[in-house]
RNA sequence: GCCCUGGUGGUGGAAUUGGUAGACACGCAGGACUUAAAAUCCUGUGGCCUCACGGCCGUGCGGGUUCAAGUCCCGCCUGGGGCACCA
């Protein structure tokens, strides 16, 4: 007879699809309990690209849905939401160059990233899906811009209102000292241009030639598209801004109130960039008419002030020009006019011109020339500099060049000659200063302030480098503007949503001239015409977290009761990258909406958190001059490259054809190829997808793996080969429970140490999840295994709530061994242990005995033991005696619970 | 140049308030089971010296504080990210 040894094996496949069904079917995340307290997971939601998904995506989503699982069996109501943030650039490029229509290409990328999602197992309430290219989505984006457009911001009450509030001021203050019915609607058309924060302004923006569309300073990088890497130039144009710049303050200062990582906060400042001073007047020496306005963070330095640099594109720069001047300022305005902005900032070399005219000192009346300098930035500040060369590196250089004097008006440690180096320091005191020498820089800047102030010859003044953002782009795959053009004044549509019409061709046509604007059809209405121009990428994912709490509501962007029950997002995880954009964008809606009071809150994210970057392990070919990335299918298993292998390639790959295999220098018909660390990314083929690992090894071993890699901030190198070390961790828990045929585990009391070993795991896991350490997590469940195993425990009591502990990282094995053991509800709607702290007391104490810092024994002490008894048995010890030999005990030192030293003489 | 972060075995990484550095894994080496392999299990694994007991050195480098420093202080070197003629 055959006798069937069956093995009731860990089929994770079998099991992991069987309860995915499971749990869709039932609905299991998408049930809610609004009488209890919220907790609001967010991930940010993905860009659905061609390429799918690669192991480095699920890394946030893994553990957002960890603490979301865990939330939940502490009592919490939860909102896990996903969606897609499918309009955009990527997007529509990708298109292009597959020849199919966005709509279709983002539907296909949508579906997959649906089903890689899905295979993973994440917790995500699939009913409140949304997706930003969707009418019933986009029209409520039309409507905040459309609230935008009717906004303006009131600084007497430091918040947005309604426009309406402006024109009762107009209405009764008049504006600019004329009556405001007296302004023609054209004229008020324009005038509230300049008060919207939705507006359009003719001015130099970012041109993308190659994308055929403008950008936003935040997607341009060192002068290059951050999409694609294309050059960026800098042309005039009519665009849409949104006027972020009033909130720049307040954007600052709240960065205080959330908690985010210090780098992110930091990025955020900078890119506001506050520097408080004043604006200082100059008269002209040569002009009465003219007055020069600059801007300085540092009055002290005022009597260091030995000339004056305008920026070449200053409105003053040719009027106070005098005549033999003229032609030099003139070419110099114009080569400078040639460069762009990252042109002029490669160029190290000081230039400049001289106008012919002086300004005059404030203070002391000094003459000082008036010169022009590509140094000196139009857009920041007044474009207008007083030059302090003794204490400014630039205005250093640019006084060494044109020989002009240089006054030291700060005396500090640093032995400086300042003829030779500036001196930029802010600690020292003032010299040179007329009656303010001696004081102090920190004091004497806010005297001298003061006195300039009171003499009516400065204005304090805060800048920031924070611009209003772009807002329109050039491009089809976006939302359309509720906007005609009436008389060439914009006016909103009250119907939305403005639906994006079909075109023939939607590639870019580079005139400056969105496609929409081949629709004759659509862009002519009896009104007017369209708006032709689209929002950018970040106009649906400023404000998606809203929709999340009420997504299929007709009426409003959310209703009332779900933004009050659900507030801010408690936990936000997303990549770094965003910091300056989204992160910004999201920021600024939020407090505009609490300005308007459609929501209560005005911060989205109360905790972010930004998980690192898994990197790829690439191959490298050396080939001469250049290194080239060698697909891992054409790797032997030592990751050479081989002669035939070498053949193939030059088949597949075009980039091969001309290489001599005689020229890669092979040894016995094989090259090393050189490892690389670094970005997973097609191009690189070092991408490892996560289908493949859920093939080989599961979604719950995918899960502890990318958890296990270590910190979830942190980027780290993937290594499939380290997957075998959870993977084993699952089998071994597996085999815990199961024999060849039956579960092992039974209702009987468990071992005191089994106890011990539960709810020191329950004290730790509760610990590390709530501070988002999960790596610490991972091996304290493998610790505790080890130990279960090691004391053969077989008892319910411990291995329930061990599984339970475990439901929220690997939920699909968690679920089916709470079945095997006789539960009938999910595990995931069970309840989080907690531990008992009488079971983790010890009654005694191993110490470790240092002598002179230096750990030489240890010994284990009752807790009841005074210091006076451990220090006899201490010192009866014989390594102890042996280290005492001959020596003087000068001091014994006993910390409890740490640490023994006896210091030696 | 300025700001933010990191630097710990062959590898990924552990280490409450300063208190046994290297947990947990991977890899590697040896062993058990097997005709053999896979799987599994056990043992070892920072470096150097030693048959061993044991000792010395060791958290980027150099100083310092302390009974005690990966952890705190000062000065450097270096990887990553951000900002950058921003007055």
């Amino acid at each position: 007879m055959l006798i069937c040894h069956y093995k009731m094996q860990y089929d994770f496949k079998k099991i992991e699809l069987k309860w995915q069904k499971h749990w869709d079917e039932s609905k299991l995340y998408s049930q809610y309990d609004y009488t209890k307290p919220k907790f609001y997971a967010l991930d940010m939601f993905p860009y659905p690209s061609g390429a799918g998904l690669h192991v480095g995506h699920p890394l946030g989503y893994i553990a957002s849905d960890i603490v979301s699982r865990y939330k939940r069996l502490k009592g919490f109501n939860v909102l896990h939401p996903i969606g897609f943030d499918a309009f955009g650039l990527p997007a529509e490029q990708y298109a292009i160059q597959t020849g199919q229509h966005p709509e279709i290409t983002t539907e296909n990328n949508i579906n997959n990233y649906k089903k890689q999602l899905k295979r993973i197992g994440f917790s995500f309430d699939w009913e409140r899906e949304l997706r930003t290219t969707e009418p019933k989505y986009y029209k409520w984006t039309q409507w905040i811009f459309s609230l935008l457009f009717d906004a303006w911001y009131n600084p007497k009450n430091n918040k947005a209102e309604n426009i309406k509030t402006l024109l009762e001021k107009f209405a009764t203050e008049g504006f600019e000292g004329k009556l405001w019915e007296h302004y023609t609607e054209q004229e008020k058309g324009r005038i509230l241009q300049n008060f919207r924060l939705a507006y359009q302004k003719e001015t130099y923006v970012n041109w993308c030639e190659e994308l055929g569309t403008v950008l936003a300073n935040d997607e341009v990088k060192d002068g290059l598209s951050e999409r694609g890497g294309h050059p960026v130039i800098q042309k005039k144009m009519k665009q849409w801004f949104l006027r972020i710049t009033p909130y720049a303050d307040r954007l600052l200062d709240d960065l205080n109130k959330i908690n985010w990582s210090n780098s992110i906060k930091e990025i955020q400042k900078n890119w506001i960039g506050k520097s408080v001073g004043a604006e200082i007047y100059f008269n002209i020496q040569e002009f009465d008419n003219y007055r020069l306005t600059v801007f300085s963070t540092r009055p002290d330095t005022i009597y260091g002030v030995s000339f004056i640099v305008l920026s070449p594109e200053h409105d003053l720069a040719k009027k106070i020009t005098q005549q033999p001047y003229k032609e030099s300022v003139n070419a110099y305005i114009k080569s400078a006019q040639t460069k762009n902005e990252r042109q002029r900032q490669q160029v190290k070399e000081v230039s400049g011109v001289f106008t012919g005219s002086h300004a005059l000192h404030p203070l002391n009346g000094n003459a000082l020339p008036i010169y022009l300098s590509e140094y000196v930035l139009n857009s920041y500040g007044t474009g207008a500099i007083m030059a302090v060369p003794a204490h400014d590196e630039r205005d250093h250089a640019f006084a060494k060049k044109f020989n002009i004097k240089i006054i030291q008006v700060i005396e500090s440690d640093e032995n400086i000659n300042t003829q030779e180096k500036p001196i930029s320091t802010k600690k020292g005191h003032l010299i040179n200063s007329e009656n303010f020498d001696g004081l102090d820089v920190q004091i004497g800047s806010e005297k001298i302030l003061t006195k300039l102030v009171n003499e009516a010859k400065a204005k304090r003044k805060i800048n920031y480098k924070l611009r209003d953002t772009g807002f329109s782009r050039q491009r089809y795959w976006g939302e359309p503007f509720p906007i005609i053009h009436e008389n060439s004044l914009p006016k909103l549509v009250k119907d939305l949503p403005v639906k994006l019409p079909q075109v023939s061709n939607f590639t870019p046509t580079g005139d400056g001239q969105s496609p929409l604007s081949s629709n004759k059809k659509w862009v002519h209405t009896e009104k007017g015409l369209r708006e032709t121009d689209t929002m950018p990428g970040y106009a649906g994912s400023s404000w998606y977290f809203l929709r999340f709490m009420d997504p299929k509501n007709e009426k409003n962007f959310a209703g009332k009761k779900a933004i009050r029950y659900w507030q801010e997002v408690d936990l936000y995880i997303g990549g770094a990258e965003h910091a300056t954009g989204h992160l910004l964008y999201a920021r600024f809606w939020t407090k505009f909406l609490f300005d308007l009071q459609y929501i209560p809150f005005d911060e989205p994210f109360k905790k972010l958190i930004n998980q690192g970057m898994i990197q790829g392990e690439s191959k490298l070919l050396n080939a001469g001059n250049r290194l080239l990335h060698i697909p891992l299918e054409y790797t032997n298993n030592l990751g050479q490259l081989t002669a035939d292998n070498f053949i193939k390639l030059q088949k597949a790959d075009k980039r091969f054809e001309n290489i001599l295999w005689e020229n890669l220098q092979p040894k016995n018909n094989i090259v090393e190829l050189k490892n690389q660390t670094e970005k997973m990314s097609k191009s690189k083929f070092n991408v490892v997808n996560p289908d493949d690992i859920c093939e080989q090894y599961g979604a719950d071993t995918l899960r502890l793996y990318e958890m296990f890699l270590g910190p979830i901030q942190d980027s780290k190198p993937w290594n499939t080969q380290g997957i075998e070390g959870v993977h084993r961790f699952l089998n071994k828990l597996w085999n815990l429970v199961f024999n060849e045929q039956t579960v092992l585990i039974q209702d009987v009391e468990p071992a005191k140490d089994s106890l011990k070993t539960l709810h020191k795991t329950i004290k730790k896991i509760t610990n590390d999840i709530e501070n988002f350490s999960f790596n610490t997590a991972i091996s304290a469940f493998m610790i505790a295994l080890n130990e279960l195993s090691q004391q053969q425990c077989r008892s319910k009591n411990i291995i329930e709530p061990f599984i339970i502990l475990l439901a929220p990282f690997a939920p699909h094995i968690s679920e089916e061994i709470w079945h095997k053991l006789g539960n009938t509800e999910s595990i995931h709607k069970s309840k989080w242990p907690t531990f008992d702290t009488s079971y983790l007391v010890e009654n005694s104490k191993k110490y470790p005995i240092s002598i002179n810092g230096k750990v030489r024994t240890t010994l284990e002490f009752a807790l009841e033991l005074d210091q006076k008894e451990i220090e006899n048995l201490v010192f009866q010890n014989k390594i102890v005696k042996k280290w005492l030999e001959g020596k003087k005990v000068r001091k014994f030192i006993f910390v409890p619970n740490k640490i023994i030293n006896i210091v030696l003489g």
